[in-house]
DNA sequence: CGAGTTACACGGCTCGCTTACCGG
DNA sequence: CCGGTAAGCGAGCCGTGTAACTCG
């Protein structure tokens, strides 16, 4: 529960203007007043679409039946895992906006699922692989949130690898302590800052170090248990200084295939290929490198690190070069410069920038009612390998009773802290921002017209019946094509550092992209236009109530 | 004996330094 | 010749899994 004092300490949207609001001004003509005071123009297209108060609880009526619910028990703990049926969906009421979350990388995590994740811990941290990668839709635009990811556990056993296999063994340890918090660093933010890109955790840690609790990039865990995330979004407003377990503005999204067990060392020997195969930061221990990546690529899931036909084409110098976990996690050629923040590097159309050539075949990983199979802690992942529905069904969507004091502490104690960074970020990756104002929002890509994200919303309000099939996410074309960002960017400017004279690189650098684009999906036409990308089809569908 | 810890090698990246080149 | 710039090199750092070791 948060306290008197805490909750004073958090800021409010109110206290500083939104610079992205900022540059929705000038604008000529009627305004549409948000219900946070923003104003936007009518030229922005969804003032008449998009209800300031969110969507009706009709949009998709009967959808919830389908899809199975997860119950949250209390105490952050998670079991049973799933439940079934509309009944464990709760619609969100006064919280107006509905959100919508895609599980981005979520053809990797069936991957592990299928084996039982499993998650190393150590003493000083380790990073997830894979990390938790989202993509949002359904937030109010100008709506303060924080997101965050909570780990709780999945179910009351201590686990132990036996015969090849997870068994259970004894009854797990409730009473750990330490932080199962971690709040992306970007909190708290405007609606249209989450929908804008993907929203990843890469730098999130797991560790069992419980004096590392007051850490705030780690979540400590107990070795041998079973954790499931869980992404959290709270909307603040100026009034909720109460992030309590009454508080409705909260969306708690969770996916099973998030499921993991933690481990100092790893157990199956599957786990630990797949980490390696998959893994950037683990090819040194790829004795079949080349093997691995002259498979066709429909037989895998990520691009070749190396591929020069694809490297060369992701982004030209050696600033650009891409993290390698953005080739493995997100198949996105996106250059570095566009990462004002590396913890959520990759723009909604990670998909899209795929070169996997099966773009067909990657709409099968929107989760059909089948394969959400209720009453299922194992995800059905036999249509995984087959086909899948075309049909997106939600996992589960409730208005979570939380207790997140860190969510709110976080902020104020480090805006800018390191952990800001991202995955594999270096110092000068990282996006100068103002530090001026303690509450101002996570800066965004200048190069994205503000005014080009309703007409996603603007989808998303009129397609809404038919997102599961993945058709309403925020285009963020012109976010890859901004001159403007560019020259604001850290990372362009430490390319100007070593190639002062030379502007070649990064103004080749869009018509590469747009080049790449093309050539790794041919048969996608991607432009501003058409906000319907393909980037859902890498993405889990979650949709709240 | 099983679980946890630590040192190690590996790949990739950043960044400072050095060297070579070019123009005034 | 001097100053500015481009390019190359390598140390240092980070994150990874492995293997040996320690601990209970």
């Amino acid at each position: 529960m948060l306290g008197e004092g805490e909750s004073n300490s958090f800021p409010s949207p109110k206290d500083a203007p939104d610079p992205e609001e900022k540059r929705k001004s000038p604008v000529s003509g009627a305004v549409y007043t948000a219900p946070g005071g923003s104003r936007y123009s009518t030229s922005l297209h969804f003032g008449s679409v998009l209800p300031p108060t969110g969507f009706s609880s009709a949009v998709c009526p009967g959808r919830n039946q389908f899809g199975p619910a997860y119950q949250f028990g209390q105490g952050g703990c998670l079991y049973p895992s799933y439940s079934s049926g509309a009944g464990g969906v709760t619609p969100s009421s006064s919280a107006g906006m509905r959100a919508q979350v895609y599980l981005c990388n979520r053809p990797l995590w069936l991957k592990f699922h299928r084996h039982q994740t499993e998650m190393i811990i150590t003493k000083q941290g380790r990073r997830m692989f894979p990390f938790l990668s989202f993509n949002m839709t359904g937030l109010n635009l100008s709506a303060h949130y924080n997101v965050f990811v909570e780990v709780v556990l999945a179910d009351p056993n201590h686990w132990r690898f036996q015969g090849g296999k997870w068994v259970t063994c004894g009854k797990a340890d409730n009473n750990m302590q330490g932080n199962k918090m971690y709040v992306h660093p970007e909190s708290p933010n405007t609606g249209a800052h989450w929908m804008r890109q993907e929203i990843s955790f890469g730098k999130l840690k797991l560790t069992n170090n419980k004096g590392a609790s007051n850490n705030a990039q780690m979540i400590v865990l107990q070795s041998l248990h079973k954790y499931q995330p869980r992404l959290h979004i709270v909307e603040v407003t100026e009034d909720s200084v109460d992030m309590s377990s009454s508080d409705p503005k909260t969306q708690t999204f969770t996916f099973p295939e998030n499921q993991f067990i933690a481990v100092t060392a790893y157990q199956n020997t599957d786990i630990t290929q797949l980490k390696i195969d998959h893994n950037p930061f683990a090819k040194g221990f790829r004795d079949n490198y080349d093997s691995i990546y002259t498979v066709p690529e429909g037989d895998r899931l990520t691009p070749s690190p190396t591929d020069p036909s694809r490297s060369h084409q992701i982004v030209p110098g050696p600033r650009y070069a891409m993290q390698p976990l953005f080739q493995d996690q997100f198949a996105n050629n996106l250059p570095q410069n566009r990462f004002y923040n590396s913890e959520r590097t990759v723009p909604q159309n990670n998909g899209l920038l795929s070169p996997q050539p099966e773009d067909s075949a990657s709409q099968r990983w929107f989760v059909s009612m089948q394969q959400t199979g209720a009453g299922s802690n194992k995800l059905d992942l036999s249509s995984y390998e087959g086909d899948y529905a075309s049909g997106l069904i939600p996992y589960s969507i409730k208005s979570l009773p939380l207790q997140t004091p860190h969510a709110l502490s976080y902020y104020p104690d480090s805006p800018f802290s390191p952990m800001a960074t991202g995955w594999g970020s270096r110092g000068s990756y990282q996006r100068k921002v103002a530090t001026g104002l303690p509450w101002s929002p996570r800066p965004s890509p200048q190069g994205f017209p503000e005014d080009q994200l309703p007409v996603a919303d603007k989808d998303i309000a009129q397609e809404d019946e038919i997102s599961s099939s993945g058709g309403s996410l925020t285009s963020s074309w012109s976010d890859h094509h901004s001159p403007l960002d560019k020259a604001d960017s850290a990372a362009y400017n430490g390319v100007c550092k070593r190639r002062r004279t030379s502007l070649v690189g990064p103004s080749t650098e869009s018509s590469l992209n747009i080049k790449c684009e093309e050539d790794l999906t041919p048969t996608a036409i991607y432009t501003k236009d058409s906000p319907v990308t393909k980037s859902m089809a890498y993405c889990s569908f979650y949709m709240s109530p």
